[in-house]
DNA sequence: TATTGAACTTTTAAGCTTGAAATAATAGGC
DNA sequence: GCCTATTATTTCAAGCTTAAAAGTTCAATA
């Protein structure tokens, strides 16, 4: 017969599974804050800028490469689609933010670059960004930023060099 | 005459900017993380139960409220627009997994709810999700996992509570 | 050099997303 | 009972996003 152990009630639930809710309520949350802060950022970047999120992405892939950047080294660093890029680059140019320069040796190919115009405008956004995040972000400590950013950083290298 | 005093390089930065950058990094992180995470449980949505993650995010939000939700309150939970949320119950209920049911008293709105097939089907994918998720943040612990989700948890209300 | 396969980009269709405008229904004040 | 403001939803246009297909160019090799 079977004693009741009422104090072990936890214990029907496995290590595995409370580790995995654990994850899974991370992840919920995670995504709640981004996409939280993705709106709020979004709003100001389209009234004070009018600029979207994705174009403003890609101009900070850029700007760290003054050099240029194939379009499909934007996709990859932005972990998004090369069509999607295609888009994006496009209305770009036609804003005159970023120019396609040609490749001599290589016509398939062409390096993307921020204009003279595009780096300046990026310049003053990137600092209103910053702040906003820092805004947003305000409940974290230097402190803490660092450490996750470092939980982060591994856990993705991790992942990259499997893909 | 200024004397240059090269270890204190550093501290032309003022505690303000270096907490700032950090911020933005965590930030940047932040958001790359959850990119490749949907990336990757995007794919396997579409593959295994062809399902979108849109659709899934609804299916969650309604199988905690058996009694249903109104359209709005679909929207604030998931944080998106209202618009969003109509087209993806639309498909939703075209496939049959949700249905809008009259409200006695207010013609203007109705409950979304979740159909027997609906619960049925969303008990399998989250099941496989919450096992994604998982595989996927197997590099943090249970035990950092809890305190980051509290940390999480309190940005999220310090703001709601504002806006 | 002709062919074949690989590399890179663009195009396409379907779906997601937003913000704003349009619709519809309710509630309150007169 | 009307008028008005409010509430809730839908529609719409523009833009973002993906996966798959198609297009273009290059490189290797027979």
């Amino acid at each position: 017969m079977v004693t009741p152990v009422p104090a072990a009630a936890a214990a029907h639930k496995d290590i595995g599974t409370i580790e995995r809710k654990a994850r899974l309520r991370l992840w919920i949350r995670l995504l709640r804050a981004s996409r939280f802060i993705e709106g709020v950022t979004r709003e100001r970047f389209k009234a004070q800028f009018n600029m979207t999120l994705p174009r403003f992405d890609v101009m900070a892939a850029l700007y760290r490469k003054p050099d240029g950047m194939l379009m499909s080294e934007i996709a990859r660093f932005l972990i998004v689609s090369n069509g999607n890029v295609t888009g994006i680059v496009d209305r770009l140019v036609s804003e005159g933010f970023v120019a396609r320069s040609q490749r001599n040796g290589d016509r398939r190919t062409s390096f993307i670059t921020l204009t003279r115009r595009g780096r300046a405008a990026f310049a003053a956004m990137a600092t209103a960004h910053e702040h906003w995040i820092d805004e947003l972000l305000g409940g974290v400590s230097a402190r803490d930023a660092e450490q996750l950013s470092a939980k982060l950083k591994s856990f993705r290298s991790e992942w990259e060099s499997e893909a």
